[in-house]
RNA sequence: GUGGGUAUAGCGUAGCUGGUUAACGCGUCAGUUUGUGGCACUGAAGACCGUCGGUUCGAAUCCGACUAUCCACCCCA
């Protein structure tokens, strides 16, 4: 029968990968925990219409990165991203009339339709927040700080956080105007892609990678000389809070986010150790998009953390969150009574917090001496027919090799012996 | 959606100027005299050489298509 495969640009993880995403998870959880956020956990499909309206319907996300589904009479699409199904759920569940400013995160999985390559799945994870209810600076460098603490406190190097101000839409219409006007004398000189962006979306013309472009770019005006006062003010005063915070930060007039929904702050921190994909962190302001789903008019910002990357980057720099397995106790047994009794003892064990395990594999002492070392054992525990007769138990610590022969009680597999095998472990 | 690279046991690789039982390391399992791990030694299991088709007396090896995977563009986390 042929095996099958796992869907392209998904992955499997693995009894050896899970314990550094765990730990990564916690430490996630315990960091927004301190910055006053709570987890909220959301669907993984939604109306297709949320993301259409929400992300943005002239989005390479919304225009051919999802993966749809139609059921009855409606369609529903995979969640490429969390703020749009976030913010659903913070209006449809009213939690905007409760405490401001609102702050939540979430762990998720995103799936995105897109050809695959380093540090770009298919099926992909986000840590993310979202904070709504406040228009001032303060809450982007609160938003900001957040995502450059976890970085920092993880060790993360060679990582920069970019920002730039994309204005609102009246000072950003405004500035595409200004921007077509620049390029539109060197119209035919352009690549295919930016006499596109041209007409579509102009503010993308700046970040071409292209060498014509970029050279014919290298003079366009930049957004931020064109801000109008509001925006204009508000980046000025994240920027001085980020200095007071002492989070350094480079300007980066070229960054303009992929989502429709962004307004004035937008920000990213970027690795240059994980390939092409560089981009470990983004987010930004979209005080635009509460109302645009139905909501009332309500400024909010967040970010998206990619887990993957994430991850990505910290092995690269040599960081690790593995645990090493725990077994604190292996108990082998020899022949058929020991063995029934070793199940016993070991269940027991276990409800006594122990780390525990036995044979069930038949082995020969020596197998089994072997097994718990692979497996970490920090004691074994011999059991044979001499103990059996003599009550006794040899424990072994398999750091020092030293062994010790302990005495046990009449009740050999009963709760009392275990609770004296854990003591007797305590003290070693 | 576009371009390029790669595809051989669980993992990492060799073999690829076509020639019979496809090799090595790691890992797994068993054993090295009667009841004690790490080292060493011995042995075993494990591969339709990505798939389909073509060239040929003969294909892991050459050619094509497909699929998967990787890197980059694009886009984004």
């Amino acid at each position: 029968m042929e095996q099958l495969k796992r869907p392209n640009g998904t992955a499997d993880l693995l009894p050896s990968d899970t314990g550094r995403w765990q730990k990564l998870e916690g430490f996630l959880r315990e960091t927004a925990g301190r910055f006053g956020f709570q987890e909220i956990r959301i669907p993984t499909f939604e109306q297709t219409e949320l993301f259409s309206r929400g992300v943005g319907e002239t989005t390479d996300v919304v225009q051919k990165e999802m993966y749809t589904v139609s059921a009855g009479n409606s369609s529903y699409t995979l969640r490429p991203e969390g703020t749009a199904g976030t913010i659903r759920a913070i209006l449809q569940n009213g939690l905007l009339n409760e405490a401001l400013p609102l702050r939540v995160y979430y762990i998720l999985s995103c799936f995105r339709h897109e050809r695959v390559q380093k540090g770009r799945l298919r099926e992909f994870h986000q840590f993310g927040v979202e904070m709504a209810g406040s228009s001032s600076a303060a809450a982007d460098a609160e938003v900001i700080s957040l995502a450059g603490q976890i970085l920092g406190q993880l060790g993360v190097r060679n990582t920069e956080l970019h920002i730039n101000s994309i204005g609102c839409p009246v000072c950003r219409k405004h500035y595409q105007q200004v921007l077509r006007d620049f390029f539109l004398p060197h119209r035919e000189q352009l690549c295919e892609t930016c006499q596109e962006r041209l007409e579509k979306n102009p503010l993308r013309l700046l970040d071409c990678k292209v060498e014509g472009c970029k050279e014919i770019g290298k003079d366009a005006p930049l957004i931020i000389d064109y801000l109008c006062e509001d925006c204009g003010s508000h980046f000025e005063k994240l920027k001085s809070t980020l200095d007071r915070l002492g989070i350094a930060f480079t300007v980066d007039p070229r960054i303009v986010r992929g989502l429709d929904y962004y307004t004035k702050t937008v920000f990213e921190f970027v690795t240059t150790d994980i390939g092409a994909q560089g981009t470990v962190c983004g987010g930004g302001r979209y005080d635009g998009l509460i109302e645009q789903l139905g909501g009332n008019p309500t400024p909010a910002l967040g970010f998206g953390m990619g887990l993957e990357r994430l991850l990505m980057t910290l092995e690269t720099q040599g960081i690790t969150l593995d645990e090493p397995r725990r077994c604190d106790l292996y108990f082998a047994p020899m022949g058929e009574a020991a063995g029934e009794l070793a199940m016993e003892l070991t269940a027991a064990l276990r409800k006594e917090g122990i780390a525990a395990q036995t044979d069930v594999m038949g082995r020969s002492l020596r197998a089994q001496m072997k097994y718990a070392d692979k497996i970490g054992a920090r004691f074994t525990l011999v059991i044979g027919d001499n103990e059996l007769e003599q009550k006794c138990a040899d424990l072994k610590n398999m750091l020092s090799g030293e062994k010790i022969t302990i005495q046990l009680d009449d009740s050999f597999a009963e709760r009392f012996s275990a609770i004296e095998i854990a003591d007797r472990l305590a003290k070693e």
